[in-house]
RNA sequence: GAGCCUGUAGCUCAGUAGGUUAGAGUGCCAGGUUGUGGCCCUGGAGGUCGUGGGUUCGAUCCCCAUCAGGCUCCCCA
């Protein structure tokens, strides 16, 4: 391994051409979704002040205890953003948008950044595209959201998906849900798990997703959320669900689906993938009721989602789903002498603005190793340029797919190009 | 943050029970075809064997640390 002075952080990679015309591609299709579903785009700093997010994400998640990368600079505190939903939730009450009336429909797409271990699906710079419903306290909203997460993946191809969801209720009822928890799980203490021991206390629904083999015969026993919900939030979900049977969409009820994040009220939901490995979460969201008058604005419901960028790389790449074409160029001009060079670089611009994409040799290289980069390349047509040509005004224009070649005058090249 | 595994050319990988010039395929460059790609033939460049330290007469190989990657836990996208 050749050793560069200077890499990438741990859990940070570039995304090289080949693959980046595959992100612009997936981003192709959300962008079109979005514009489908008449979401617009928003685009927020990737630094926030700290306090939002340890407010508006909760100061006992994971994110906000353990894995931000914060700094500060003068009387400011910085943070790289860990997740969209707390930005847009700010932008939404800087910007007073609550007064253009209706409901906002955002969208975004972003680096965003956690201080965890990397490993496959989980870095540590990584990109999410989600949407937000701001303003909408109906059950058409969780749907609709759900809707736009899940056609994004009906689009690419991605179908073997399971949808989860639940409610985790309002505060109050969710308040007399950790209590049954506790008092079901405390005369059990001595058979969890030391982590589950620790939630006990803290947030005993997060004993509900652990994975530890111990957990399992008393989770399976453990009271379900379902039967604490008041009224409303009862009445909320069974609306949600009425919704997606409307749309087609199938889901998974799941009692004990339990979200990271303390702002989620209500509706929460985990679009999955058995082909993603240990973290097998493509997106995820929920309804956020009391979000956006805890970061200081006026009180509004709201419902979001949030998907993982690498995971939908990773997914297609698992189901052999080919994203978009590699990319072809046009023509090459092949040049042999100075003069021939000069001619190629006056020209190039001409086919250029009939739309194509065109490229010439760089280092005067010679006409065989021009011609081998443009077979890598995958080249269309090649213009062969040299003394002779410039003194007959008719050039060696040869198709690079069925290795045959005319003598043309660069009008006739262009009229070649011409639609009809 | 914890456990396990891995780290040899741009890429995919051999290899040495520690011993002198470290190999293959592929890719790259050039020549065979003095103006023409994809096939074929020939040649060339490219590695301080991830990095640092230790043991040893001698380390790519053994030991420790460190960095990076993979799998799992934690957690999430």
């Amino acid at each position: 391994m050749a050793q560069a002075q200077f890499t990438t952080h741990h859990g940070m990679v570039d995304i090289l051409p080949e693959e980046a015309q595959k992100w612009q591609f997936i981003e192709t299709v959300i962008r079109e979704t979005a514009r489908s579903f008449h979401f617009g785009e928003i685009r927020t700093p990737v630094l926030e002040q700290t306090p939002l997010i340890a407010r508006g994400v909760g100061e006992l998640t994971d994110i906000v205890s353990k894995e931000m990368f914060a700094f500060n600079r003068g009387e400011d505190q910085y943070v790289l953003r860990p997740e969209g939903t707390a930005p847009v939730a700010r932008a939404f009450v800087q910007h007073r948008l609550e007064q253009r009336g209706g409901v906002q429909k955002l969208f975004y797409i972003g680096p965003m950044f956690r201080a965890e271990r990397p490993q496959k699906g989980r870095q540590r710079q990584f990109h999410q595209f989600g949407a937000e419903i701001l303003g909408s306290a109906d059950p058409m909203a969780d749907a609709e959201t759900i809707a736009f997460m899940v056609t994004v993946y009906q689009k690419l191809g991605i179908t073997n998906t399971v949808l989860k969801i639940n409610s985790v209720g309002d505060p109050s009822s969710r308040k007399a849900y950790k209590e049954a928890l506790q008092n079901f799980f405390q005369p059990h203490v001595c058979h969890l798990s030391p982590i589950s021991k620790t939630r006990l206390e803290s947030n005993p629904m997060r004993i509900l997703d652990s994975k530890e083999e111990e957990d399992q015969p008393l989770i399976e026993d453990a009271p379900v959320i379902t039967d604490y919900l008041s009224d409303a939030a009862l009445e909320h979900y069974a609306a949600v669900k009425m919704h997606l049977d409307n749309l087609g969409i199938v889901y998974q009820e799941t009692p004990r689906l339990v979200r990271g994040l303390d702002y989620y009220t209500q509706t929460a939901f985990e679009l999955s993938s058995p082909d993603l490995g240990a973290q097998d979460a493509l997106g995820g969201g929920g309804r956020y009721d009391l979000l956006i008058e805890e970061i200081g604005g006026q009180p509004t419901p709201a419902v979001g989602f949030a998907s993982g960028m690498e995971r939908l790389l990773i997914a297609c790449e698992a189901l052999g789903i080919q994203l978009g074409e590699p990319a072809a160029l046009d023509v090459y001009i092949v040049t042999r002498g100075e003069a021939a060079r000069a001619w190629a670089l006056k020209h190039a611009p001409e086919l250029r603005k009939m739309g194509l994409s065109v490229s010439m040799d760089y280092a005067g290289r010679s006409i065989k190793a021009q011609m081998k980069e443009a077979n890598r390349e995958n080249t269309r047509y090649a213009i062969i340029v040299g003394d002779t040509e410039l003194e007959n005004g008719e050039f060696t224009f040869r198709n690079m797919v069925e290795s045959s070649e005319t003598m043309l005058r660069f009008d006739e090249i262009c009229n070649r190009f011409r639609p009809l």
